[in-house]
DNA sequence: CTCCCTATTCTAGAGTTAGA
DNA sequence: TCTAACTCTAGAATAGGGAG
């Protein structure tokens, strides 16, 4: 069977699967790579490929096209998927993807120093006081509510005002994984929300079903997310720090781990399913956290 | 005209879940 | 308890709309 053959037949029966549209995308992309590179090879049929073969076109992404590790490694978990797949409709004999081990992935995250975040703040609040537009006002809610909850990109921007409650102070999110959580809210931050609310209110008359819309009062998308701290870190200019929306829950994290609060907690209101994940947070930050552990480390005060 | 905002596409990377 | 499979986020590049 030609390769590309193969493909379409994995990608009807993922869909077939109610796959999400990320994860049907990432396949294509993968897939697209794979088929040009096999074509160049000239590389036709699902019968030619071996483990050698595969090996190469991993080596291929990671010294022609410089993948890191994770991308590799995902790359390799997808190929592997499409073969269990052929295996198990016996087109292919056996999977050539099996024996390559997955590459060392070293992660690292550095995230907002509080110094920086109190400088966004007070240059959003510059703004905000200065120009009273309505992206100053969003802008400014906007940073307020991601470094006050820790909320994912995705879960900000479908934020709905049915799903706020000013008065019991929670906030219903619909997460990763097509999941429903409820987390608190600060006092600050249902103060800010409220005045935000107020600012819809006086601007369109009426409030979109959406907490943060754009000009014309529709949804603010993920993307325009992403616009807002290409923005922000080009007018920061933090030289180590990444600038994003996900900096932000890192930073929610690290301070409410400098602070004192326990790991168990800030995994129920990070709502990670595993406890192992918001540990791997404490990797992350190796050296700051290792300052304050000398500080409050018993050790530090006894004459030694 | 510029500046700011947003949408879209592609590629890279981080995090979760199910089940052997 | 391990890992294959699944899901979502990050960022670059590009294009275009609209306000001033």
């Amino acid at each position: 069977m030609l390769i590309r053959y193969a493909i379409k037949e994995f990608m009807i029966e993922r869909e077939y699967q109610n796959l999400s549209k990320n994860t049907i995308k990432a396949y294509e992309m993968t897939f697209k790579t794979f088929l040009n590179w096999t074509d160049e090879q000239e590389i036709k049929i699902i019968q030619d490929l071996n483990t050698r073969k595969v090996k190469a076109f991993l080596s291929y992404l990671k010294n022609e096209r410089n993948n890191n590790p994770t991308s590799l490694n995902t790359k390799h978990r997808q190929l592997k998927a499409l073969f269990n797949f052929l295996v198990s409709e016996e087109l292919m004999d056996s999977n050539p993807a099996d024996s390559i081990k997955k590459v060392k992935e070293d992660i690292k995250i550095k995230t907002f120093s509080d110094k920086e975040v109190k400088e966004i703040l007070s240059y959003l609040r510059r703004i905000k006081r200065r120009e009273d537009t309505l992206f100053a006002v969003r802008n400014h809610t906007i940073f307020l509510t991601l470094i006050g909850t820790g909320l994912r990109a995705s879960e900000l921007t479908s934020l709905k005002w049915s799903d706020i409650d000013l008065i019991q102070r929670t906030l219903k999110v619909f997460g990763k994984n097509r999941r429903e959580q409820t987390v608190p809210l600060s006092e600050m931050l249902v103060r800010e929300l409220a005045y935000w609310r107020e600012y819809c209110l006086n601007q369109f008359g009426d409030l979109s079903s959406h907490v943060f819309v754009n000009q014309q009062n529709k949804p603010f998308s993920v993307n325009g997310l992403k616009c807002f701290f290409k923005r922000l870190s080009q007018v920061m200019e933090f030289p180590e720090t990444r600038c994003s929306a996900h900096s932000c829950r890192h930073y929610f994290a690290k301070s409410w781990i400098q602070n004192g609060g326990d790991i168990s907690t800030l995994s129920k209101v990070l709502r990670h399913s595993s406890i192992k994940t918001t540990e791997k947070y404490l990797h992350f930050w190796g050296n700051e956290v290792a300052e304050d552990y000398d500080k409050f480390n018993p050790l530090s005060r006894l004459p030694l």
